[in-house]
RNA sequence: GCGCCCGUAGCUCAGCGGAUUAGAGUAUUGGCCUCCGAAGCCAAGGGUCGUGGGUUCGAAUCCCGCCGGGCGCGCCA
């Protein structure tokens, strides 16, 4: 019964169009969940759509659409202000909603619409030339979060990390290590041009000595310091809770000539041109504002190239879909590697891949903005959130605005164990209803059979609501690639069911209805570990 | 100068493929602990949705101008 009851009501919708409407039985029909509970549970403004077209008064429309309406499960619908048709379910019909819940338990909310169709996200891609700063931090969290949103569509997801491993920074890590081994230190007249300052330089070299390192050999230091970074940083990416599958290297690029026969396709397609010394990309041919370099004349390639040719595998290894995780910085890049897709004539969307860009952090503690730490020098770093305020309070904090919106870390707020900190009354609210099962000590598989039609206040109703609403934000939520809707969700859901927490006395009442309310109970539950888990944050027993 | 993004309550932010009275948290004020966790709950006040036009029966939402802020505009990555 009800196993879904947006789409009996949307097929009611489409009958009655039929009906009144043959000409526009066809027409879209969208129904939302009015913000208002006087409105129902769906609301339809199909008739004001249709009004101008059929030139009718929507109102009237509206009335005979309704009329027309059949179907079981909901209330005869309501006609409410210009021509809103609004729905409201029988309360055992959105009750239902808990059985369900409780008998999916972790894939309440999931769907399988992905077809299990492989999917990349690309986030953090950091160059192993420093710990990862709080812009990282922010890709982890999204990229990790966005990933496992299109997992719980049923997509098969590879999380990727990409990362230049040769090129000039880390040849400018390469002579800072040496240096400052060899004690020469930031701002001495033998310190390498636009060398690393950071403290973590010094660790390096240290260690590097220590095992009976050569600094004249720059190679071997290269390798070293790599090694080094790239440990420091897979150290903080696990304290994160964040898993890579594939970590792929530029240097692999160059090594199976791909970077090559990417530029061979350029001049193919006749999309180059020399000029200057340098070979160039028609890239303005694809909406770019003027043409790149593709060889520099001292004969070496731009970055750029390399960049097309990492993309171009992601193609060929059959990613029809690939979200990209960058901070706002890199925007410039979009259109270029977008143009470079182009402009090798594979059969490449235009709009390959999609990017989800984000505003930089900005950290502040006590008031002031945080600019520095001592390890990395001129950048906060993730290690120093984790350190501050824990895990779980970055990864919701810095999932919970919409990404291209700049965010203010503010760590004071984070550490508090307060209702002023949204991470910890999402948390709490889940500690809160173990603890009544705990007290209760019964058996919560059988809640299962509990009689849902007694429940019936309005608090119960409107928690019943918003538990409905779950598994199509997570919908939409992947779509978008927009992670900061689960933060939002859990942070009402929380308080709904805070709210009915303090009113009703679960464990008091006796009998069947005790039984129903620990059912909605156990359902909350289950929707906010749910829903914690996509973001990658814990849902404690005990806080 | 050009391109992209942002400007919503004192503060931090949702909403922006138009639609019923613009939402949350926090702060402020006033209530609620003999009673399942008061790390909580209830209530009140607080917004001409940066600004000026336009489209529309209807605009925070779409279009144009302006103001303010961020980022990017290399033969750097």
């Amino acid at each position: 019964m009800a196993a879904d009851s947006k789409t009996s009501i949307e097929k009611a919708l489409r009958g009655a169009l039929a009906k009144v409407a043959p000409s526009h039985a066809d027409a879209v029909i969208v129904l939302e969940r009015p913000k208002q509970a006087g409105h129902g549970d769906f609301s339809s403004n199909i008739a004001l759509q249709l009004a101008k077209a059929l030139k009718r008064n929507p109102r009237e429309l509206a009335t005979e659409i309704a009329q027309a309406v059949a179907g079981d499960g909901f209330e005869p619908p309501e006609i409410a202000g210009p021509g809103f048709i609004n729905f409201r379910l029988r309360a055992e019909a959105r009750a239902s909603v808990i059985q369900r819940i409780l008998e999916q338990g972790h894939a309440y909310g999931r769907s399988s619409s992905g077809k299990g169709e492989p999917v990349q996200v690309e986030f953090v891609s950091a160059n192993p030339t420093g710990p990862l700063h709080v812009g990282h931090g922010r890709q982890a969290a999204l990229g990790d979060a966005v990933a496992a949103l299109l997992e719980a569509q049923g997509h098969k997801v590879t999380r990727e990390f990409y990362y230049n491993d040769a090129g000039a920074q880390i040849d400018k890590l390469a002579w800072s290590v040496q240096a400052r081994g060899k004690g020469v230190r930031p701002g001495d007249t033998a310190w390498p041009q636009e060398g690393y300052a950071g403290e973590y330089i010094e660790d390096i070299a240290r260690e590097y000595v220590s095992q009976g390192g050569d600094l004249n050999d720059i190679e071997a230091v290269r390798r070293h310091a790599v090694r080094y970074l790239r440990a420091e940083q897979d150290a903080d990416l696990q304290a994160f809770g964040v898993r890579f599958d594939v970590y792929y290297l530029e240097s692999s690029l160059y090594a199976d000539g791909k970077v090559d026969a990417v530029v061979k396709a350029f001049a193919v397609n006749g999309k180059t041109y020399e000029k200057d010394g340098a070979l160039w990309l028609r890239t303005t041919d694809y909406g770019d504002d003027k043409d790149r370099v593709v060889r520099k004349s001292d004969g070496t390639y731009t970055y750029f190239v390399p960049d097309v040719a990492y993309h171009v595998t992601k193609w060929q290894r059959g990613f029809k879909r690939v979200v990209n995780v960058q901070g706002t910085d890199h925007h410039s890049t979009v259109t270029r590697v977008r143009a470079g897709l182009q402009a090798v004539n594979l059969g490449i969307p235009r709009g390959y891949p999609d990017y989800v860009l984000h505003s930089l952090v900005k950290v502040v503690r006590g008031g002031e903005e945080v600019k520095i730490s001592k390890r990395a020098g001129s950048y906060v770093t993730v290690r120093d959130l984790i350190d501050w305020v824990g895990r779980d309070a970055v990864r919701f904090f810095l999932v919970s605005r919409k990404a291209d919106s700049e965010f203010v870390f503010d760590v004071d707020l984070a550490r508090q164990k307060s209702d002023e900190n949204p991470v910890y009354y999402v948390q709490y609210a889940h500690a809160r209803v173990c603890s009544v099962f705990a007290q209760w000590g019964g058996d919560v598989a059988r809640l299962a059979s509990a009689r849902l039609d007694l429940l019936t206040n309005e608090r119960e109703l409107a928690l019943v609501r918003r538990l409905e609403e779950y598994p199509e934000l997570l919908a939409n939520a992947a779509k978008d690639a927009a992670p900061h809707d689960v933060a939002f969700f859990l942070r009402d859901l929380a308080a709904q069911f805070h709210s009915y927490y303090n009113a009703e006395r679960i464990l008091v009442e006796d009998g069947e209805l005790r039984t129903a309310r620990l059912a909605l109970c156990a359902a909350v539950r289950q929707t906010l570990a749910n829903g914690l888990s996509l973001i990658g944050v814990s849902a404690p027993e005990k806080m």
